[in-house]
DNA sequence: GACAAAACAGGACAACCGGTCTGTTTTAGA
DNA sequence: TCTAAAACAGACCGGTTGTCCTGTTTTGTC
């Protein structure tokens, strides 16, 4: 989830070193940042230019359009952030109950810990790009969708180790794909990562299976509100 | 929900009548539609006055600045469209969850029917704005609270009807608007309205305090994917 | 070292955007 | 009818945007 921005390396004029792979990760860098903080109409070509160090000449050949830009980051930062994020955790988990629980909570100390909330890059993405083009709503899908798939594929684990019977894997991952991306949204908005602790909360009241009746006493939630600033590039 | 766009009155050279209601419903109308299937970067005041028949010294009288109008939008239609789509029917329900599937239920319906998922207009336009400026952001998560307080309010009232003795209502509240946003993302991205009808069910397999246990033939969704086209402006 | 391709530099440009400005027409009130 | 404000028309402008183009430098290969 971290985005390391690497350093434009100093050069003197007259001496040049190329450095294909090394550029094009910086310009990636930080057009993921900027796509996620800004968006990408709101992110001009100009701006990302400065704040990688590279010329015009040296992105538009490595990114022949802005459309091309967006696309790789999409396809290679974003994906790899909900693999990161999300897939991997949750395969690394005891259950997929427990992996939803742990990625919410993870994501929800790392959003106090930073004091901001940028929200979820894939649905910033998604909800801008969707309808824009069919190339941008296609590789969002993909992802949304591959997504899903491995949450339904940890339910379908756990039904093979005799638990999670009365489980649909496609809607619990639907389910939990969607409060996941929803609250995001809303932490976003409110700059208040409470929700995300609200949401898990309720979800695992009424979905856990035994859980229903033992209610009752409601812990308190506590609300903290994100006051701190931000600045990218 | 549903924007009725007026048409532009026919006006002969020379003759002209002056209707400043009229024409600020006739921006409001074309923006709300632009700013939804678009976006607001990607909505240019060019398109907007073109499409609502309307100058551009009009524009600027009722509307000063481009912020100004997706104020107004956000403010008078965004807030009208949750209030008409979701708080309205939630009062009017037997329930809160009863309310709460109604309305996914309708939208998932309304959606099938148009064959096209524009999203929800209050998601898309505080993704791309929250961060952008203070006030949009304040104008949202506003907008977000109320929708938020009116689910937890009919959870009270059924507790006190004797019911839901075990749900936290703020914690239900921020499950169901976050499910729902979650779920119209993915929607969207996926042209297909079916995630709707699963979230709902997971929500309802799981939530219901008395369900638990009677799970085992679960029904077989059905999916369908929206291929329809559509146009905006 | 020759050479072609890749990598990079940097300017140019046309289109477009949002906002402003001046001027005209309509409308309401006295 | 007179008048002032509101409502509207339409041109205009400075700045920005994404892209393209022509060169120059570096790099791998024979």
């Amino acid at each position: 989830m971290s985005a390391e921005i690497t350093a434009r390396p100093k050069v003197r004029p007259g001496k040049r070193t190329n450095d294909p792979e090394g550029l094009r990760k910086r310009v990636l860098d930080v057009a993921e940042a900027s796509f996620q903080a800004r968006g990408y109409h709101a992110s001009s070509l100009g701006d990302l230019m400065a704040a990688a160090g590279v010329t015009g000449g040296a992105l538009h050949h490595h990114f022949p359009t802005k459309k091309a830009l967006a696309l790789a980051v999409i396809e290679e930062r974003v994906a790899a952030a909900v693999e990161e994020t999300w897939i991997a955790p949750l395969q690394a988990a005891g259950s997929a109950r427990e992996g939803v629980r742990s990625v919410f909570e993870a994501v929800a100390t790392e959003l106090e810990q930073q004091g901001f909330v940028r929200g979820c890059p894939l649905n910033n993405l998604a909800h801008e790009l969707s309808l824009a083009d069919p190339d941008f709503r296609a590789a969002l899908a993909a992802i949304f969708s591959a997504w899903r798939e491995a949450i339904a594929d940890k339910i379908r684990a756990d039904q093979q180790a005799g638990r999670e019977q009365d489980t649909d894997p496609q809607r619990f991952a639907a389910l939990a794909a969607a409060t996941y991306s929803g609250a995001m949204s809303m932490a976003k908005t409110a700059q208040d990562s409470g929700v995300l602790r609200d949401c898990l909360n309720a979800l695992e009241q009424g979905a856990s299976p035994a859980s229903s009746s033992k209610g009752g006493a409601i812990a308190k939630r506590r609300r903290r509100v994100l006051l701190r600033q931000h600045r990218v590039v």
